[in-house]
DNA sequence: TTTGTCTGGACAAAACTAGGACAACATTGC
DNA sequence: GCAATGTTGTCCTAGTTTTGTCCAGACAAA
């Protein structure tokens, strides 16, 4: 039985019903019919009672058809294509995609037009009041629902940021409870976690350690680190909050990585950031670049100068600075 | 101690009567009654009145079908299929659902990267490994391997269980570094976080406070709750750890939640954790049951006992105990 | 008595189908 | 530059199927 699973083709049986086509492909129903009726390009099997059955090779050529319009091919062209030659296609605008968003990004960042259209502040208050309601389905929506709206960049730094200072501030001045904020952050956690994974790596990205050092328990700032930079193609190696400097090291020793990335929020005068800093730096080749972030780092300016560390200033910053190393990186190695 | 829960998953003893049935679904009696009728989605046994007793399986099963019929499955479809067959099926669409609110980005059809993978063995042996290499994406893999292979329940308590135990001992002997352990804790705490929620919620779920008391950090064991829980039709309100008594009070009694469950792990010793039980245990109507779970719970039975908490030594027993609960919730709000 | 469940059927809302209209937008030809 | 033409997503109507809800009368349980 499931030895022909294995096979990779498609299945063929015509069983689904339209709904779920088009909840699978994020067409509408209307939509579907149409190019049914316009290219036939799909010729779905009907039940007795003349409804359509699609089968999840319909539905894969459907998906595909979606991304090949969304890269501008026609419906027309592409309609008649098979399934092979339909990724044939969608792999070739893909590469194309890539590189032409490489060169237009370094000339001008894409982030910087969706800052100015500001168009989340509801969204800020959508989500204050689910945290406030205690409703965490809610909230978990409204986060979802942002990130579909810009990309992900442009989304930790219009909505995350900014939500995570108005929570601490509502919580400071007593108009949320702590209970609210521990909600809030859990689920932040939770949400911020599940973003960092890219489904392909190919193996060779640069990697770079993310934790947050001794003391230090806030983990937030350390994973929208990890979430922005593995869009650029880095592989985060994650540690999670409060890591001992000797293992910060180590791994970022042991894995080869290209560079070390730390947040420092809470609290902001803890002695053992001096200490573990200082620690890491002595022990650390300093070819490896660390960058520090978060709302301590202003406690410790001279610290950090004299240590030598980086501290870009917002997050769009800290990844203009590590598309630098990281190409720096393939040059050096291939060179 | 769970070689019995790994056979026996779901109890198939007809006992429930419809209205339960329809609490814990979310569906409506008469709902029910018409699927019967129309395609004999279930066969209840009858009492010896013809009253129609309903089995858990039964039940899981009702729920899988209201959620695949959310999905667009049409209940002619699904209506035959065993509870191991609707469990794929529902897995399958949410996959799909995931994958298409990442469409922005993503590209490549996910079915060709899926079907390369090598269906090795599973076992505890292979996750170690994965931590032990750094290989984060492998040990994400492996969990979602696992948790397809069996329920909930028993994954919980045959994978995750015996992993954190593990890790634990493996790090104490030094055979991982601590930066393995703590990478190995972030992946699971993204991992089980998202577990917590099940696609849908019918609205009329009892609610339960899950956290840890001030000083206690850990949160892994408090997620399993949570995600456990949310199997058997709680409303988990997640907080998140160190979460202080009078917050813990008040989240419960605002909420009108049914139960607390407190999970206590490191530091086993901690004097807090003396004032924190008995300051929650003082502030709380005496109706609203405190479980307490963990391994620094054997630290503190007279103190456990004294206060009237209960303490499940497994999970499988915190599930039969809420079971009850929440059963005898409905009666009394019935009645 | 009061409340809940049973059967069987009626009914209405929702979803699907076929065919077509239409506005927004892009492309072409002049 | 501008009009004509083509493309594409959405919406409308009207008829059919599917699905959720409701009702009535009989019986069982509290």
């Amino acid at each position: 039985m499931y030895a022909l699973e294995k096979i990779p083709t498609i299945d063929i049986v015509p069983r689904h019903p339209i709904r779920l086509v088009a909840n699978r492909t994020g067409l509408t129903v209307d939509l579907i019919r149409a190019w049914e009726k316009r290219y036939h390009v799909v010729d779905p099997a009907r039940s007795d009672t003349k409804r359509r059955l699609y089968s999840d090779y319909d539905i894969e050529r459907l998906r595909l058809i979606r991304i090949a319009k969304k890269n501008g091919r026609r419906l027309a062209d592409v309609a008649p294509l098979t399934l092979a030659a339909l990724q044939d296609v969608v792999a070739e605008d893909k590469q194309y995609l890539m590189s032409s968003k490489m060169q237009t990004e370094e000339l001008t960042p894409s982030w910087t037009a969706s800052l100015e259209t500001n168009p989340s502040y509801y969204n800020l208050d959508a989500l204050m009041f689910a945290v406030l309601a205690m409703d965490q389905h809610r909230f978990d929506q409204l986060l979802q629902e942002g990130l579909v709206r810009q990309a992900l960049p442009a989304f930790l730094e219009t909505v995350i940021g900014p939500l995570l200072k108005e929570i601490g501030e509502a919580t400071r001045l007593g108009k949320l409870r702590i209970a609210h904020e521990h909600m809030a952050t859990a689920h932040l956690r939770t949400f911020l976690g599940a973003l960092r994974f890219r489904e392909n790596y190919t193996g060779n990205e640069p990697k770079i350690v993310i934790t947050t050092p001794t003391g230090q328990l806030h983990e937030l700032g350390a994973l929208m680190v990890a979430a922005l930079v593995s869009v650029d193609g880095w592989l985060p190696l994650y540690l999670g909050p409060n890591t001992p400097a000797d293992e910060i090291v180590a791994c970022a020793v042991h894995s080869d990585a290209s560079a070390i990335s730390l947040s420092l929020t809470y609290p902001a005068d803890d002695p053992r950031i001096l200490s573990e800093l200082t620690r890491i730096c002595s022990q650390l080749d300093s070819k490896i670049p660390v960058f520090v972030g978060g709302s301590a780092v202003s406690s410790h300016a001279s610290l950090i100068d004299r240590l030598g560390l980086e501290a870009p200033p917002t997050l769009i910053e800290l990844r203009q600075a590590l598309r630098k190393i990281r190409d720096g990186c393939f040059v050096s190695r291939s060179a």
